[in-house]
DNA sequence: TTCTCTATATTTAGGAC
DNA sequence: GGTCCTAAATATAGAGA
């Protein structure tokens, strides 16, 4: 977004992709976390890419399970 | 964060934590599909809270199950 | 409540190391 | 690969109707 545009489709270059990736990521739990504290919401999260070996969880997997088993 | 920035700790007053709620919960989706949509990577997400009967599912129900149960 | 507005906090693309 | 930087895009607190 800074510096330049980014048009919401794939990064076609794969190591601009993974680099838009960390930051997006990081980003991504930054809000969770924030929307978790702020106001009185639970969130479960997973993301599955390419650029972690293991889907990664948020905020950890008891709470993960207990908030997936409600919907 | 804009007009004021906001320490983080839960929002004491119900409205105002009702009304940030609604806008985090809006840019927390948003978020999640531009890292779906740029990045190539698999996100699902549910949010409960007292401001939504239900939980909220992200993308849908299907695709949240189908990555929920990779972890 | 639920919308709009807008000033300001936050995020991040593109670099440089 | 991971920092750190910084300009510019984006998200949002507070206000007002």
């Amino acid at each position: 977004m800074p510096r330049n545009k980014v048009k919401l489709a794939l990064i076609e270059n794969e190591s601009d992709r993974k680099v838009s990736y960390k930051k997006r990521e990081k980003g991504f739990f930054k809000k969770a976390h924030k929307l978790r504290t702020l106001c009185d919401a639970e969130i479960a999260a997973v993301i599955d890419s390419p650029y972690n070996n293991e889907p990664t969880v948020f905020p950890n997997y008891d709470v993960a399970i207990n908030t997936f088993v409600k919907f």
